[in-house]
DNA sequence: CTCTAATTTGCAAGTCATGCTAACTAACAA
DNA sequence: TTGTTAGTTAGCATGACTTGCAAATTAGAG
């Protein structure tokens, strides 16, 4: 994404209202690697600006996101992730912790076409689960901080859709 | 999945009741490579035995994963999807008309570890997104059967998460 | 300052999935 | 066959996340 002055920018060009919503918005995503729900974003907000509706928020990051200025990451737990980093780029997540990390695609492109048989591939999402370098060392708690509000049944288990690799 | 025949001589040893409900989703199940949902399963269940819930498709589904006889698969689109292979294996999504293929992998394993720096990898997902064969043919209609009912605004840009790899 | 189109809000509604529980029944024993 | 009962089902409520909608508000132009 770019910054919240570019940011500005382009909206003026578009007839696009420079609002106290949307400067803050800006400022908060600029540069953030967090990969905030718009539910943790809201909320943010909500300290420097009470009162701002959790409606405009997802507003902004969907205008945002149609403009190319984030990404939507869907980890398949919960709520959608907006990302600022339009980079070519993946995401690792802790199961542990719920930390989401960027993970630079290095050997990803191998994968290509190659693997898929007589279809025209033209995207590839790749999601790494594992545990993050804190939550691996000797003692650390354990602390699921991240509770998904989202019941454990089916979404648990989803993992399996992933279960793979890494092992050879 | 295993055959309904071996699922029943499995349920009954844990004293789980071979209830008609259950009978009818191992037989739709078995073999199944449609990835279907628990609403496409309930709809199509409903049809040889009207009145059977919803509910009842969904608490199924949920045993059969957790016996490791399903995979859940969560392909960011819309309800979650239930597949009787579990072998190792990824997904194809047709962009145009909906429909999801098996992948083998061939050269998936090797993104493994080294993609993600510092990181304890335990598993790794990878969705193909791009057009099928068929949708590929010259006519072809642009026919989207599938109708996600879910609206279209974050939704439909969730494909954004995976734009990379194919082009090189 | 005035006007107007864009934006924000608040709330309703929609989708997918689970919690809860009364009614039901498969399975087993008598 | 009948009774018993633990396991199931069905239905409805609830929850999480996101979008639709319209009235109220406001940024930005003239
Ligand atoms: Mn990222
Ligand atoms: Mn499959
Ligand atoms: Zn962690
Ligand atoms: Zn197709």
């Amino acid at each position: 994404m770019r910054s919240p002055t570019e940011l500005a920018q382009v909206f003026r060009e578009k007839q696009l209202k420079l609002t106290p919503q949307r400067q803050l918005l800006f400022g908060l995503l600029h540069d953030n690697d967090s990969h905030p729900t718009a539910e943790s974003l809201f909320e943010i907000a909500s300290k420097q600006m009470p009162g701002i509706s959790l409606r405009t928020i997802y507003q902004t990051l969907g205008e945002l996101a149609d403009m190319g200025e984030l990404q939507l990451v869907d980890l398949g737990n919960g709520a959608m992730r907006f990302d600022p980093n339009m980079g070519e780029h993946q995401h690792f997540v802790c199961g542990s912790c719920g930390a989401i990390h960027d993970v630079d695609i290095t050997s990803a492109p191998k994968l290509r076409a190659g693997s898929a048989e007589g279809f025209a591939v033209e995207e590839i999402g790749v999601v790494f689960h594992g545990r993050c370098d804190r939550c691996n060392r000797p003692n650390h708690g354990e602390q699921v901080s991240q509770h998904s509000k989202r019941s454990p049944g089916i979404q648990a288990k989803k993992i399996r859709q992933v279960k793979q690799a890494s092992s050879n």
